[in-house]
DNA sequence: AGCCTGAGGCAAAACGTTTCGCCCTCAAGG
DNA sequence: CCTTGAGGGCGAAACGTTTTGCCTCAGGCT
């Protein structure tokens, strides 16, 4: 059905082995190039990669596994490595853990058996099942936006403490003294960061930003968010402003906010994330903002040093900053009526 | 380095073929059956799939390409389908087109190259490349939410005219006379059906309903959402009711709703696809909601059919129906005071 | 007893590449 | 004029499966 090298054989005259040298970037006289080339074309030939792959033992394709599909940050990743890795040459396999660590190991598996030369994973929890079975193959990993416990990989990671710290500053500056954390389950590295980067802020401000932290993490999702932010307002002393771990929390709680209305007591919201969304909500809220198609491209580099064996020393852990978009004042100033 | 069928046979003194046959669910004898598991445990064997793939010109694999990853109507239906084809014994492999035709034809060559033994897409638009290249080699092809006009295969879609016109049915039954469309460019399939549906539903309450169509189709996005509602808001006579034609023009007019505050003049809306969303707002909005599971499994079903060749007939087209969530009645009735 | 049948097993030939070792040729240096 | 070395090419042997055709053996049938 589909042509072969024999095919190109018959029509140039050319041995097996030359043409594969062509193929693969060798040494081939002008004429001769020429040659294959048309054969090629005439032929409509495209390298088998199952042949490829057996005899090589490599694939041009590298495996990224997210935690979660269905979440902006992720696609928006994802479509942004997929680009800068076919400009390398590489394909992309893409696979679902579906938040569920099983499902992970399984995806691994997969993309192991398919001979990816790197995974990028994207992990559900703290540690990563089948990693193993990847080093065992020499198969690399980098990690995104989590580390991994029980292996050491690359990783490419935000600043999350100062990104939420430098949230509360903003938010202490403009004289608010009660500020509370939206964040989730502290089984996640990023929610624990986050976290963490409250605490210390709070102490470091303490007596001028007595905040309180959302004792029982919700679930990490829209209705989290909105129903964290309602919790939130019926406290007995309510803060008059919340910072929102992620993007999920940003929406339910940006949904609960319109609910109230102009409501006076209504708190200042710092959203996470997103910046799409900062631009349409008027007037324009503060964010913290990821470089998203930054860790994209550092995670690409980094597997493609790996695999090209350009890097070998231990795991390196790169840390990018994030950005504090500070929006309208009337977003987050906390009102001299309210004090 | 991974252990191979002559492992086995070393281990067991039987032959490449048994051996094969037991991989392959052939009939092999109790006693050589067990030899042949334990061998296997022990010396961690995996099939490998280029020699396999090689040797037989197909692979347990399915292509999925998705006219946009960040999208949750695509993200839910590929791990609703994922899902599905992991159960038959299939992998999948995720491409996303970035809304690009040409990414598009490209993803299609990759799963082409890589042998997958069918694929699912949700198209770019209403013309695909590359459907010829996959018809070549047998590789049957199902689309989603789409049908396709260069090409005649199997698609899954919803029936897009009454969705609308139900949604529209509601509205003048709750006395809207002036009902607007929030729709995107008639470039696509879905938005040339959505907008089919409003027409119609407008001319069969001639006099009772006469809407207004959203003249200059907006940009799919939250955005195009956002400024539609407020370009609708600012007609000498606005609509009273807006009704969103996808998931970004919901949010997007839910946002710039969400702003007027609690304005007599606000219009009602009925939301499109994503029930999440309308689970969340309160008070409930009313909703379009589609059956993305359905059609995930589906279409997983179908591309199944294909691929075992239990299905040779001629390109099949399966409707499925929407749903209307009808929410609170404050959220779409048309007051007395604003008629 | 002879025959037929079907199950289970085997050896060997693919599948389409890459790669190893070898050969030829031509040019430059001595 | 001989030597050397490199560039370019070649044949053949992998890579790890599946598949084909053939063989054997046991058991049921006439």
């Amino acid at each position: 059905m589909a042509a072969t090298y024999k095919d190109i054989r018959r029509m140039t005259g050319l041995s097996l082995a030359t043409i594969s040298k062509y193929f693969n970037g060798g040494n081939v006289t002008y004429a001769n190039r020429v040659l294959i080339e048309h054969a090629a074309r005439d032929l409509g030939y495209r390298v088998n990669d199952f042949a490829r792959g057996l005899r090589s033992r490599r694939s041009m394709t590298l495996g990224v596994v997210l935690a979660e599909l269905n979440s902006t940050f992720n696609t928006t990743i994802v479509s942004a490595m997929e680009e800068r890795l076919r400009e390398a040459g590489y394909g992309t396999i893409i696979c679902d853990s579906r938040g569920s660590s099983q499902a992970e190991a399984e995806s691994i598996r997969f993309l192991i058996g398919k001979m990816v030369a790197g995974i990028v994973i994207v992990p559900v929890g703290d540690d990563v099942e089948g990693l193993d079975a990847a080093a065992e193959r020499g198969v690399p990993v980098v990690a995104i936006d989590r580390t991994i416990a029980n292996g050491a990989v690359d990783a490419v990671v935000i600043d999350n403490r100062t990104a939420i710290a430098s949230a509360c500053e903003l938010l202490a500056g403009a004289g608010h003294t009660k500020v509370a954390l939206l964040a989730g389950p502290d089984s996640t590295f990023t929610m624990r960061e986050r976290r963490l980067g409250f605490r210390e802020a709070v102490k470091r401000h303490t007596g001028k930003l007595p905040a309180r932290a959302l004792t029982q993490p919700d679930t990490v999702s829209i209705e989290g968010g909105y129903d964290g932010f309602r919790r939130l307002m019926q406290l007995d002393a309510p803060p008059t402003a919340i910072v929102c771990a992620n993007y999920e929390f940003t929406l339910g709680a940006t949904i609960a906010l319109n609910e109230l209305g102009p409501d006076a007591s209504a708190p200042a919201i710092v959203g996470f994330d997103n910046l799409d969304l900062a631009r349409i909500i008027r007037p324009r809220p503060t964010f913290v903002v990821q470089p998203v198609a930054q860790i994209a491209t550092r995670a690409a580099e980094m597997i493609l040093q790996r695999v090209h064996g350009e890097a070998t020393e231990g795991p390196r852990t790169v840390v990018l900053d994030t950005e504090l978009v500070v929006g309208d004042a009337s977003t987050y100033v906390l009102a001299r009526s309210r004090s």
